[in-house]
DNA sequence: CTTCTATACTTGAGTTCGCAAGGATCATAG
DNA sequence: CTATGATCCTTGCGAACTCAAGTATAGAAG
């Protein structure tokens, strides 16, 4: 229950920020950061819908509109013509490091606040072993 | 992070299984709890939403449904006549009693396995530290 | 009594997703 | 070469929500 609770009031209140300040959701704001950790800043759709825990057509639509954005474009594989690359575009590259500020603060004030480093490390900790939450890492939020 | 793609992994599969099992949302079920363990099994439908965190307009929609498959069913206020009560019904407590039974194993199969009493008692307590998370008790979830 | 503000609820429109189905491509085995 | 099966992606459809706007009631203040 707490898991749920806590769940749904923080993603509400950290997408409505980041919603307001830089029109992007959580999700999208999340596809942005895994491609920008990501080598060459480019990864395969289907892999960054399993790193962000979407299916494949709900990275298809989310990637629709990053793309009429300019956020990010598409790239043909040389080697297997079924696989499209998804890539950060320049101005992909600045969104994101404009909003990783504004976000990283928010998520101090609704982590960093009431726990100590121990207990963040903790949480976290517990976290990583339920089930099915394994995806890559890479990323620093 | 860990976070987000706990609960991402954790819900869908919760949802899938109830939905499966007893043709309940985790949304349905959470809405058939709270009232299961209200006072009369019966609640205001604005306190019913703060409590499962949804909307008033997510909850009427939420309850149509529920009202329709006779869970629950509605009563007017004596006192004040703009708010309506969501009650149990006969039904709706045969099925709550039916699905937490499967529910229930179900958490304990993801959550129980990989963590100790002690864990989820720590879990449940940093969980409960983080702000909005804070509604009513009266649940063994 | 009237007016003004707050609360409870509903409804219409729009968004974000998942599922199922379909098309295209690859890889493997005969 | 061809058939089979798997993989990547997209599209139609529907479900679950939210927001904004509208209705109805309550309470307080003039």
């Amino acid at each position: 229950m707490r898991f749920l609770r806590a769940h749904a009031a923080l993603t509400r209140e950290l997408s409505s920020r980041l919603e307001a300040v830089h029109e992007l959701t959580l999700s999208d704001f999340d596809v942005l950061v895994q491609l920008y950790y990501a080598e060459n800043r480019r990864m395969r759709r289907i892999d960054l819908a399993r790193s962000v825990l979407l299916t494949a057509s709900g990275i298809t639509r989310l990637l629709d509109g990053l793309e009429s954005s300019g956020l990010v474009g598409k790239e043909r594989c040389e080697s297997d013509a079924r696989v499209t690359y998804a890539v950060l575009t320049d101005a992909g590259v600045r969104k994101i490091e404009e909003a990783r500020e504004s976000h990283l603060a928010d998520i101090e004030e609704l982590f960093g606040a009431p726990f100590s480093r121990e207990e963040l490390q903790q949480l976290a900790d517990l976290l990583a072993r339920l089930p099915l939450a394994h995806t890559s890492e890479a990323c620093s939020a």
